[in-house]
DNA sequence: AATATTAATGCGACTTTGTTGCAATAATAA
DNA sequence: TTATTATTGCAACAAAGTCGCATTAATATT
């Protein structure tokens, strides 16, 4: 499947990539410049994470939050970071800080989700 | 408020302190010995995790496990440790790896909730 | 034991988040 | 300019969770 330059992907990606920080569908169909449809949105977000043009976390309020990640420039894999969620601007950030774990024998780990939330500078 | 002693609420923590996983609803529902409504059961895990009794993690899947953790024995802010989800048989199991994180200047932090997934030693 | 008080329950309606099928539209290739 | 097919809008759907309200039942009181 070959893609395609669409103006409802253009103005997503412009809007994430404006903002350093991870948004939820809601805060994006809110923001976002052009007129386009909850599943449109859903469509382009779901094939930009497939892409590894952005990634996606799940917060504690089990939402799915979007963002074009600074630390991992295309990478497939990407390093495991924490990430820090304010709860009063309701936005998601990657943190540098990476994560560092040792785990029992028999478990085999496939995904890492470490999310710190509170305040964030802006917000203090 | 005083809590009352009701089939429902005994059910609930006899199934959650036999597993020493944490479980969505879902799962307590079907396992579950009595008889109870979505809402009840709900309305029972709420008022544990009220009292500190049971504990709330939230999954990638957007979902919430309840779990009678083992390591925080009443305590109202346990050690923040890591947690592992098993996506085959979809429980989560509180580890004893605690986590260790540095954060920037500014940054207040509230909440700590890190989630490994994968496969467990039971499905491996 | 009988009665009063009110916490807990069942039911249904509702909200929110996210996905999917399908026909119509539009971006790219030919 | 035409053909191909990725993308979109719409509506319907699913799953998770909450809430109001009348009814039931656990505890306290007599
Ligand atoms: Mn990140
Ligand atoms: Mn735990
Ligand atoms: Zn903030
Ligand atoms: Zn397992």
């Amino acid at each position: 499947m070959k893609r395609r330059k669409t103006p409802a992907k253009e103005a997503v990606l412009k809007l994430l990539s404006q903002r350093q920080k991870a948004m939820s569908h809601d805060a994006i169909e809110q923001e976002i410049e052009v007129d386009a449809n909850r599943a449109t949105i859903y469509r382009v977000l779901n094939q930009f994470c497939d892409d590894g043009i952005v990634h996606k976390v799940v917060a504690e309020d089990g939402k799915q939050y979007f963002a074009v990640c600074m630390d991992c420039k295309g990478e497939k894999i990407p390093n495991h970071h924490f990430h820090f969620r304010c709860t009063t601007c309701d936005t998601i950030e990657c943190l540098g800080e990476s994560v560092h774990f040792s785990i029992p024998e028999g478990y085999r780990v496939k995904d890492v989700n470490c999310l710190l939330s509170g305040t964030c500078p802006d917000c203090t």
